[in-house]
DNA sequence: CTGGATCAGATTATACATTATCTGGAATAG
DNA sequence: CTATTCCAGATAATGTATAATCTGATCCAG
């Protein structure tokens, strides 16, 4: 089995600046995202700096860093609190990229090269061999599957956008497991993108690609509708 | 004359969160985009602060907002530095705008109310009064114009993201002046795009939008392609 | 209800410890 | 002799600690 860890995009770690204030971003973002931080919750850096074990200005930093992300929501003069990862926030995300990513994958229809053709398979025979048993790993593996078209895209700053919200997508799903409808869905269309970049078939490939994002996204949407439904009910 | 001074789209600041460091992020965000601060030029926390009579900390807030909108570049334990704003930056950001914006359009057009209508055309009649003649008042016009279109939008991460490229770009072409053919097809896109919104095509009005941003973007690069020529001749 | 006292906590200011990177030049291999 | 390696110092980032200010929010007396 070879390593199946996603790794950004070459070049474009969510790294602000600092080492602590990086792994701090990490470690509050889980908490976000976990739950363990209310929504709305009020993040006060000195509780921050304490319970972390460092002083305030990584604290600061990684706010900052999570406000960028839309994790977090600083107003001035009265600090920083848990922007609630609700529906629309997921939505706004999502939204986005069903407008993006159709771009990159059409642009990547034209650049593909044998190699990527093989590594896409190679990813797709081994999200097939996972067959969602073990969730991270499929995580991994279909970051992996889109990162190969669109890490080489001209457009940094577009394909940087693209891998923020899929990082924000992977970890808000990540609370949720995939239903058997959706899971036959996404190796269809894998399958079928696949088959038109192959073709060079890039309009259909974007559409594809669109339908791919849309329907992702609305399926986490629903995830996370009937898990209101249920705490609610 | 009414005040023209263009406002973010209500609640949306590049407010970072505090004051301070949001004026130095005013600050040095001029001076890069101005020339003052050469492409790649280092830019030393402590010789910011001394330069802008304030401590350490405001600047290194204020050197992470920059870093969120792609002004300047941080390495870890290599500090920070200009980026250069150049025709690939530049490309990038319009060409997002080009997927972004003609679905904000496509909204709007579903929503505009006739106020709206009449809001829109109040600013291109301004604009047309202005007639370019007053660069800056042009380009707030302008940005008014959008802005009423998109400031509503229930995505709220798209209409912010749209904010901060409109405001990159502006800042950018600050610089140029625009073409006596650029000029005429601004007036003429924007005339027809208040007439679409009125019959409620909305798609017409999204591709009219797609190509707005487009040739706005490619005058912009085409001036920078101009401006390097020279320099270079 | 209004103005002022009070409090929590953000923001700013300093000073310093620690650490990573860079630089010029000596030492060394080839 | 030239090129690479290595090393001491300089430079500046990063992190820690503390204190001074400033803001916004709350509480209370009038």
């Amino acid at each position: 089995m070879t390593d199946f860890k996603a790794q950004p995009p070459a070049g474009m770690e969510p790294t602000g600046a600092s080492t602590q204030g990086d792994s701090l971003y990490e470690l509050i973002r889980d908490d976000i995202i976990s739950g363990r931080l209310q929504a709305n919750e009020r993040l006060v850096v000195a509780d921050l700096a304490k319970r972390h074990n460092t002083s305030t200005n990584p604290v600061r930093e990684a706010l900052q860093l999570l406000r960028g992300e839309g994790f977090v929501v600083i107003s001035p003069n009265r600090g920083a609190r848990v922007r609630p990862i609700d529906q629309n926030f997921v939505r706004d995300i999502y939204e986005i990229g069903v407008l993006i990513e159709p771009a990159l994958t059409r642009w990547f229809v034209g650049m593909a090269t044998p190699e990527d053709i093989v590594q896409l398979e190679q990813v797709q025979a081994q999200i097939e061999e996972n067959n969602f048993a073990d969730a991270i790993r499929h995580s991994e593996l279909d970051t992996r599957f889109h990162t190969i078209m669109y890490e080489r895209h001209y457009n940094r700053h577009a394909a940087e956008l693209w891998w923020r919200h899929r990082e924000v997508l992977r970890a808000v799903s990540r609370r949720y497991n995939f239903t058997l409808a959706r899971r036959a869905q996404v190796m269809r269309e894998h399958r079928q993108l696949i088959q038109f970049i192959k073709e060079g078939e890039a309009e259909k490939a974007a559409l594809l690609v669109a339908q791919h994002v849309e329907g992702s996204g609305r399926h986490v949407l629903e995830q996370m509708r009937a898990a209101e439904a249920a705490r609610a009910g």
